[in-house]
DNA sequence: CTGAAAGCGCTTACAG
DNA sequence: CTGAAAGCGCTTACAG
C-alpha cells in the first residue's frame, strides 16, 4: 500500500497542492474546469487524506470522543448508541475508547485532539477530573452533576428515582422494604438509595436493615445475594418488597425469590431502575423507574457541541424519571 | 488552554527538541541527567505529545479500529468487550466507529491510519470489501469467511451450529420443526438455516415451511410473528419446535408462546443461538448454540496483530459450537 | 484563479 | 551525548 498523497494528486493534475486541496475542501476560489480535473485526478487514484496532517493544521476534527470502562451490558450499549446517533446527526464523527487506564484517557483526550469529549466512569476520581479541568478542553460527564466552564454534564434525577420506587411500593401496600444496592459509594447507587429513604420516611412503611444487600448492579451477584437473604431469614421476617439498584439486579432479585418458591408481586415486589429493554423480556415484565436515555445521549451532545461552539458556560442538567409499570409491584 | 508543545518543553529544560524527543521516548542515548530536566519540565508543563504530529511521522498508530453499524444490545457489546480487553492485553489501544455510512468507514479507516481494522457488518457489501482490499490496509473481518494477502476473518460456525440446533431438537423427539430467520440474506441467517435443514434431512423429522418466519434477530419482531403464526394456524398443525436464529429471538418466540397460552418446551421446544447472558436471566433458561464470542474477540485481535507485524498471510479461523442446555427443549 | 512558502507538532538521520 | 535540519501530509495567508 503506497500512500497517495495530496502531492500525487497535484502531480496528476498538473497544478499545485495548494489548488487541490481548495478544490477538494469546497473553497469556491478555484475554477470550475480546474476543480472537476483535480476531482478526477483523486478519483482516479482513490486520494484519501491524511487526518493526522489535516488536524495537525486545523484544530478542530469535528469528531467526538466517548470514553468508558466498559459497553458490555444492556446499559452502556444503549447510551452508547444514543449518543453515536446524536453525534451522527449533528454531523460529527464519534469514536468510543475503552480503557479503564485513567492515564491513557487523558493522554488520548489530549493528544487526539478530538473536539470535545464524553465521560462516564463509575468511580470517577478527582485526579482526572482536574486534570481535565486544567486542560480546559470541552467535556460533559454522564450521571455526575457537575459544571464548571468548559464542563457541562447530565445526569437523570437518581434521588427522584428512589423517591419514585419507594412511592409505588408504599402505593401498592408494602410495607417492610428491602434494597438491593448496586455498586456501594457509587454516585447513583447512593441518589437513590438517599431518595428511597427519604419517601420511606414520609410513609408508614419501614426499610428493614437487615435486607440491605449488595448486588453489584449484576444478575448473577445478586440472585446469589438475595437467595442467601431468604435461606438466612426466618420467613416471618421476609421483606414484602425490594427496590433494586438497576434492572439488571431486580432481575437476578426476582429469579432468586420465583425459584426460592415464592411468588412476583404476591410475596414479594421488586422495582427495578433504569428501563432497559430487557425489563420486558422476562416474566413477570419489571416494573421500573425509566432512565431517559436516548434524551440523555442527546442531551450530551447538544450540551458538548455549546461548549465547541463557545456558546455559554457549561451546566449540569438533570433529566426527569417516569415509573414504567409492569408485573412486578 | 493553550496547548504546550515540545518546543515549550525543550524551552523550559534549556535544551533542543530533538533531546526532549529522545528523552521522552526512552532512546537511550541522553544523558541521565539531562533525561532527568526534560522530565521534569514536562511534568511542570504538563505537556502532553501531540498525537497528530507524532502519527505523521512513525506511520504506526499502535491503534486498533473496530468499525460496527450498532453496538445495541447483548451480542455487539459482549463483542466489542472482548475485543477491547484483548487490545489491551496486547498493548494497543482501541476505538470504535459506529456508522452505517460505508463512505465515511472507508475514509476513516484509511485517513486515521490506525494500525488495522476490525469489521463486523451484517450487510458488508462488495464496494466496501473491494476498496478495502485494495489500499492494503490489514483488517479482518468478524462473521465472514474471507481471506487474501492482508484479510483474515473469523466467525463462528454457523453451519455446524444449525446442525447441532437441529440434532438437539431431533433427539427430543420433535417431529414438526420450524424456523424463525433474522435477517433474511445475512451471511449468519442462510449458514444457520442451511446447517438446520441438513440435519433434519437426516431424521424422521421434517421442517415445515409453513413456520418459516422472519424475526429480525429481535424480540419484539419475533414475539409478534411468531403469535401470528399461532393465530393463524389450526392448533392440530403446531409444530412442536422451532429453532430461532439467535437468542433474542428465541425469547421473543418462547414469550410468545407462553402467552398464547402453550408451554414450553412441553408443547414447544425452542433452541436459540449465540448463548449470550441474557438466555440465562429468563424462564425457562433458554436452550441455545454458544457462540464463542470472548473466543472470537482474542482471536481476531491476534490475526489483526499478526497482519500488522506481517507474520504470514491472512487466514480464515471458524470456531467450533457447542450446545449449552437450558430448560426450553 | 493559481502557486510558492510557511507552519502545524512531531521524529530521525546526520554532524559535531 | 546534543542540536540543526529535513520532512511527514496537510491548510492558509500572501503574491501574482
Amino acid at each position: 500500500m503506497t500512500k497517495v498523497t495530496i502531492k500525487d494528486v497535484a502531480r496528476e493534475a498538473g497544478v499545485s497542492i495548494s489548488t487541490v486541496s481548495n478544490a477538494l475542501n469546497d473553497v469556491d476560489v478555484v475554477n470550475a474546469e480546474t476543480k472537476g480535473r483535480v476531482l478526477d485526478a483523486a478519483k482516479r487514484l482513490k486520494y484519501i487524506p491524511n487526518l493526522n496532517g489535516k488536524n495537525l493544521k486545523i484544530r478542530k476534527t469535528k469528531t467526538i470522543g466517548f470514553y468508558t470502562q466498559s459497553i458490555e451490558g444492556f446499559y452502556y450499549g444503549m447510551v452508547a448508541d444514543a449518543i453515536s446517533k446524536a453525534c451522527e446527526m449533528r454531523g460529527y464523527e464519534l469514536v468510543i475508547h475503552v480503557t479503564v487506564d485513567k492515564k491513557r484517557v487523558i493522554r488520548s483526550i489530549l493528544g487526539h485532539n478530538e473536539d470535545g469529549v464524553i465521560i462516564i466512569y463509575e468511580d470517577l476520581d478527582n485526579e482526572l477530573y482536574d486534570s481535565i479541568k486544567e486542560y480546559g478542553i470541552p467535556v460533559v460527564f454522564l450521571e455526575r452533576e457537575i459544571c464548571s466552564e468548559k464542563i457541562s454534564s447530565v445526569s437523570f434525577d437518581s434521588y427522584g428515582a428512589g423517591k419514585v420506587a419507594a412511592r409505588c411500593l408504599i402505593d401498592a401496600g408494602r410495607k417492610r422494604i428491602g434494597y438491593v444496592r448496586g455498586v456501594v459509594g457509587s454516585y447513583d447507587d447512593d441518589e437513590r438509595f438517599r431518595g428511597f429513604i427519604d419517601e420511606i420516611r414520609n410513609s408508614d412503611a419501614v426499610y428493614d436493615k437487615s435486607a440491605d444487600i449488595i448486588g453489584w448492579f449484576e444478575e448473577r451477584k445478586s440472585y446469589n445475594v438475595v437467595t442467601e437473604y431468604l435461606r438466612n431469614t426466618p420467613d416471618d421476617k421476609y421483606v414484602d418488597a425490594f427496590f433494586a439498584a438497576n434492572d439488571t439486579s431486580a432481575i437476578g432479585c426476582i429469579n432468586a425469590i420465583m425459584d426460592f418458591g415464592l411468588n412476583v408481586p404476591e410475596d414479594i415486589s421488586v422495582v427495578g431502575c433504569d428501563g432497559i429493554d430487557l425489563t420486558k423480556f422476562v416474566k413477570p415484565v419489571v416494573t421500573t423507574v425509566k432512565n431517559p436515555i436516548d434524551d440523555q445521549g442527546r442531551t450530551a451532545v447538544e450540551l458538548l457541541i455549546d461548549l465547541i461552539d463557545e456558546v455559554g458556560l457549561g451546566m449540569s442538567v438533570k433529566l426527569p424519571v417516569k415509573l414504567e409499570r409492569g408485573e412486578s409491584v
